[in-house]
This record gives structure tokens, C-alpha cells and sequence, in this order.
DNA sequence: CGATATTGTCCGTTGAACGGATAAAATGCG
DNA sequence: CGCATTTTATCCGTTCAACGGACAATATCG
């Protein structure tokens, strides 16, 4: 017997299938387009008559459309179809600490225009009427102001469970803003908020098809500080306030060096790009104190050309970092036991330097 | 558009409907038994008549039955439906270091007889030999020998995703043991294994109902190790490898003491009711050590009782555990952010002197 | 040109939910 | 006691969508 959510079930109706092999054909068609009625009937082992009377459903609600002809060796040519991406638009604002930048794709995340990029205003209201103008002046360019969806922008921080306000972003030192109503009034469009780790992860999971795809993996963003996605039988793990998967927060050592966000000896205290710089040039970060100036003119890249060029001290620093990136991965394991955990930032450019440092450290914990 | 899991979806056929009402059906049973066929109907929002169909189906195959009519105020009584527990009995096996228990309980795990114990053999085979015979005896006994359903045991360890063998037990010392087959060809009967923390969570979402249950919790249980379970979503987070959720082997300290699982510094080498008394007798645990004979001889109970007697060096102890336990829910807090936390074990009988010390430790990191 | 293969549609059948009517059983009131 | 009322449970015709197979359209090959 399996367990159902009694507080929150739905009865099976006479249209319940229907609803369900329609999504299904959706998600395939949006995975594997082109693909004809006949393929999408393989597929899901389906007849062919059924496939047939929902592709006309999602035809005649606009969401897919009918293009070329396909090749066939012998028979009938199949009619490919497709999700139907023109006329519908959307903007994709990624919110970093110094900069933010701004671009507009379609409906499956294919760029139309941009990224065009300004100086984030540390002020949430200046922010938000420069973003606002910004967005203006990119769907009026291209014409798009009238098919334009609604925008997502992506945030360094925790965002609350509907999705209104960023509860706290430790480098942009915002406490609980709201930003889609205001945004949302700017622009005329409906805006989501996502928190960064968890939009990679979300983007990880929808790009990804193919029997390689898992259900469980966990995505890490190594820049100024550090985001997470977990994934978990094909969901994203959100958690009761919509903070889950924050594992930037867990300790590496309770009794370590301060971290922004108030707790001593987070893991993003030792790895993220600022920490590993900081390594370097043997200069503690200070939760609040400005950062000192070689930090903030010296990028990771300088970084890492310099161990590539022999700078010993340099090479360390990055090793370090590699240990304790491997350190909190081993955690992450025992934690969630991803199938598969995805690492992005600029530090993965520099992959054969902690390569063996991080997998000593997660052979030595798990 | 819904994410559907392209390698894993299956097609909503005809009677996909019915299968999905009738597991909602049972699952309601199950938990608010007595229930008439009219209450079913009024909870699940559907006709009488399918509720009737349903349940005439589960009743033909056994699954349920008619018991005695209900009370009404006026109109004609009440068809009281129970899941159907007669003759259906399992045994369950409480696999711990030191001691093994084993009972008699019907189908929904109300106890039947039992439970009895014996010293666990350190040896797997000598084990299953003990257990099998216990579990010959216990059956005979009660005469439940030809209507036992199966074997379910816990075990205090990492047990494989098909849930065969136990891969790691650090406090019984085994590595890689089969214990499903052997036990089930001892004894005829099918067998089941899972974690102990694992197997507390699942306890808890099956026992747990009405408008409170939570989708998402941990569960915690402090004994001579940690168990973990945590449940996302209404299911149990296991992971590639069945090891999700072993927070008990997440760091508090990198550079900490060193833990029967071969790491340094993990939170359940900071928070078992051995670490707990280590610290009071200012003895530090060797992994591969034998265990002092003072803390061999003295339980948890003891040193609360101290504790409570006056003994400050003993209140100090538990309070330090009380601390630690706070610092490693932070981090189950910031990685999976349940609705609630449930927290057993024999320290829990001292909340009023860990309390404080605990929650200024959540408070510090969250 | 005919055999074959493939795609897509059409249509009668079937299973299960839907909606309402009816029977059964109990209570309360005149 | 008889009758209205209320609640439970069943019955039956309807409707929706999957099922299963037939068929037309379209292409290739010998």
C-alpha cells in the first residue's frame, strides 16, 4: 500500500487521465521536439487514435503547433510538431552582488536578446526603477512588449515561500524586501523571484533529458558567496520557509572564522571566491568591514593564472579550497546521497588543480 | 507545465482513475477507521456509489471488512469499515548493539506479543541463527506460524538500496553483511531491513494524521548512535545509494575528535549518549578502542540523575550535548528546512536542561 | 503498377466516474 | 401506530476518455 497525503489528495476524476497523458505529451514534445504523433504514441505506449485527440486539444489551445514534414525511409512523412515558442517571451534578470544583468528569451529558454548589464544600486528602490527602465527600453527594441510573458529574476539570497520578498541576502545586505509587486507595478508583468542555487538547479533539471537524466542531484554555484539546489525525486527541495538545500550555512567547523550571514565556520566562508582570495593574500574577511581593495580589483581568474604560473602560494590557496569544497561535499552526500552533483563558477576552470584535494576530502568522510 | 520524469512516467490508462480513488480509499481507512461508506464519500468529495464499487473490490480481495454498525442521531445506521488485520501478523526486529528485541504485531502495527530479548551476537551468522530460532518460538507460541506476513528489522547502520545487506554498522562492527536472504531461508518468511532512523521517520508518517501531520520533518533518535530519517514531501529521502539523510556523519567540527565512522568531528561524535558520557568522565572514545569500562557499566539515565542530584560536572556534560545537538539541527535546518523536528531518545527526559542550550545554538546558526 | 510500410484518422467498444432515482433503515412527532 | 424526515447504501442510465482495430493517405521499392 502506498501512503497519500491525506491533508492534500485529489480524487481521480472522469478526467484524470486526460490531464495526466496530456502533461506527458507535453514534456516529451518540449524534450524530444521534433517528434510526430506516431513517435509520441511509441513513446508512451499509447495508441495512436489518443495521441492523436490530445495533440489537437494542445493545438487548438495554441501551446503546440504543426511544422515541417519530416524524412522518412518508406511510408507516410510524419508531421513533426513543436512547442509553440513564437509571440511568447520572457525576460530573465540575474541579480548579482555587483552587477545585474538582463536579457529576454523565449518560452524554453533560447535568448532572443542581450545580456545587457548595469551596476546593481544597493538601494532596492533605485534597483527596481532601473531595472524596470532597463526592461522597458529591451522588450520596446525588440517588439516584444505586448507578447512578453513575465519576467524572472534570480537572487543571491533567500526568497520567501510565495515568492514576494527577499527574506535576507547577506552581500547585498537586504533584509526582507519585497520585490515582485513593486517590479510587478513597474513593468505591467508578473514577476517570480528565485533564489540562484535553486533557478540552477531548476535549469539543470528541465535542460537535462535523455535516459541520463537523474531525479537526485544537487547543484553548487561557487562565486562571491555560495549557492545550492537539491533536487530530490525530481523536485526541487524547498523546505517549509522556502530556505532547504541553503547548505552555503553548514558548518565546517562550529568554532571557525565569521561568516556574513552571523554563524561562525560556514562552508561558503571557506570556499567561495572572496574566501579563497582572502587565503591568499592572508587577510581575513570581516563580516562587516569593507572588503580590503586587493580583494576587490583581484578576480579568481588573476588567481589561478598566477598558480599556473607558478605562484606556489597561489596554488595553495586553491588546493585549500578544493579540501574543503570536497569537505562539505562529503556532507552534502550524507545528507541528500545525490546521484549526481553539478559544480559551476569560475573555480571549476581550475579543476585539474583541486581535482585530487577534493576527492581526498570526500573519500576521507564517506 | 508540470515537470513529468521522462524516464520514468507511466501512461494514465482506463483504470487508472480506479486505482488511484482506491488507494486514496484505503489510505483513509487506514487512518480514521471506524468510517462508514458515506463518510468516505463526503471526505474524498466523490458519489456514494463509486465509494460503494471501491470498497466492494477491497473487500472481495480481503483488505477490508465490515465490522459492527455506528451510532446516528437519526436515519439508518452507519456500515463501519477496518482494514482487515485478522490473521495477518509480522514480526519485528529491534537489532541494536547491545541488545536484540523481537515482537508479534498485527498489520498496522498494533502489538501482539512481545516484545522479548536477547545479548546480540557480534558474529552476522550466529546472529541470524539466534533470531531465526526466537522468531520459530515466538510463532509457535501464538500460533501464528502459518498467517505471518513477514520479518521487518532495524538495524543501526546503512543497509543498501534493495534492502539486502547491511553495508556499514560502525557499532557492530559489520561491513558488508547479507541478511535478508539467510534470515528469510532460516525462516521461510519474507524479510525486510531498513535503517533505525529511517524506520522512525516511516513510523511517524504512517502513525501521524489529521490536519497537523507534517509532509516535511526530521526525525532524530539519540541512543548509542544517531539515527536520522527525514521525510520531504510525504516520502523518505534515501538517495542513490539509500544513505540520504545520515546527518548523524555531517561535520560540526573538520578538525574535531575522531568517529567510529572513520571522519573527524561528526555531529554524532558530539551528541550519543557515549559522547555524552565521555565528556563527563573527561575520557575521550578511540574508534577502535574498547569502550571504558565506566561508561560501559553507567547509562544516560544515570548521569540525568546526577545531574539532577547536584552534580554540576554531570548537568555541564548534558548541557554540552544539549548545545551540540542545537549546532547540528542548524545545519538539518538550513539544508532541508522541515515543519517540524521530532526528537527521541533517553536524553529527551532531561529537555528541561538541554532546552536552553539548544535553542541558543539553533538560534546562533539559522 | 502492385506490394509494402508508415502515418494519421475514424468508429464501435469498454471501463469508470457522474448524476439522479430508489430502496433500506432508523428517528421523531401527531 | 402511521407518517414525515433523514441518513445510508444501491441501482441504473449517461458521459467521457482510453482501447482496439479498420481504413485512408502517402511514400518507397521491385
Amino acid at each position: 500500500m502506498r501512503r497519500i497525503d491525506l491533508n492534500a489528495f485529489r480524487l481521480a476524476q472522469r478526467d484524470t487521465p486526460r490531464e495526466i497523458n496530456r502533461r506527458i505529451v507535453l514534456n516529451l514534445i518540449r524534450a524530444r521536439q521534433p517528434l510526430s504523433r506516431a513517435d509520441l504514441a511509441r513513446l508512451m505506449g499509447a495508441r495512436r487514435g489518443a495521441v492523436s485527440v490530445l495533440v489537437k486539444d494542445l493545438i487548438d489551445e495554441g501551446l503546440v503547433f504543426e511544422g515541417a514534414k519530416g524524412e522518412a525511409v518508406r511510408g507516410r512523412k510524419p508531421q513533426f510538431l513543436y512547442i509553440d515558442t513564437r509571440r511568447r517571451s520572457v525576460v530573465a534578470v540575474d541579480l548579482r552582488p555587483t552587477r545585474t544583468s538582463v536579457m529576454l528569451t523565449d518560452v524554453v529558454g533560447e535568448p532572443l536578446a542581450g545580456p545587457s548589464t548595469f551596476a546593481t544600486p544597493s538601494d532596492p528602490q533605485k534597483f527596481i526603477e532601473v531595472l524596470a527602465e532597463r526592461i522597458r527600453v529591451l522588450l520596446d527594441e525588440h517588439g516584444k512588449t505586448g507578447c512578453c510573458e513575465g519576467i524572472g529574476v534570480v537572487v543571491p539570497g533567500m526568497v520567501d515561500r510565495t515568492g514576494s520578498r527577499v527574506l535576507f541576502a547577506p552581500r547585498l545586505d537586504w533584509k526582507d524586501v519585497p520585490l515582485r509587486e513593486p517590479l510587478a507595478t513597474a513593468t505591467g508583468l508578473p514577476v517570480q523571484i528565485e533564489n540562484s542555487g535553486k533557478a540552477c538547479a531548476l535549469a539543470q533539471m528541465w535542460s537535462a533529458h535523455g535516459p541520463a537524466a537523474p531525479a537526485d542531484f544537487v547543484f553548487l554555484s561557487v562565486s562571491d558567496g555560495l549557492g545550492v539546489g537539491v533536487v530530490v525525486g525530481g523536485r526541487l527541495l524547498r523546505g517549509r520557509h522556502n530556505i532547504g538545500g541553503e547548505f552555503g550555512h553548514v558548518p565546517i567547523n562550529v568554532d571557525g572564522p565569521p561568516c556574513a550571514c552571523g554563524a561562525n565556520g560556514c562552508w561558503e566562508s571557506y570556499v567561495s571566491n572572496l574566501a579563497t582570495l582572502s587565503r591568499y593574500f592572508g587577510r581575513p574577511l570581516s563580516p562587516h568591514k569593507p572588503i580590503p581593495p586587493e580583494l576587490a580589483t583581484f578576480t579568481i581568474q588573476d588567481l589561478i593564472a598566477r598558480a599556473r604560473g607558478g605562484d606556489r602560494k597561489a596554488a595553495g590557496a586553491i588546493q585549500a579550497t578544493g579540501r574543503y569544497l570536497g569537505l562539505g561535499l562529503a556532507a552534502v552526500i550524507n545528507a541528500v546521497d545525490p546521484s549526481r552533483i553539478y559544480l559551476s563558477g569560475e573555480i571549476t576552470t581550475a579543476w585539474d588543480l583541486i581535482e585530487s584535494a577534493l576527492n581526498d576530502a570526500i573519500a576521507e568522510r564517506v
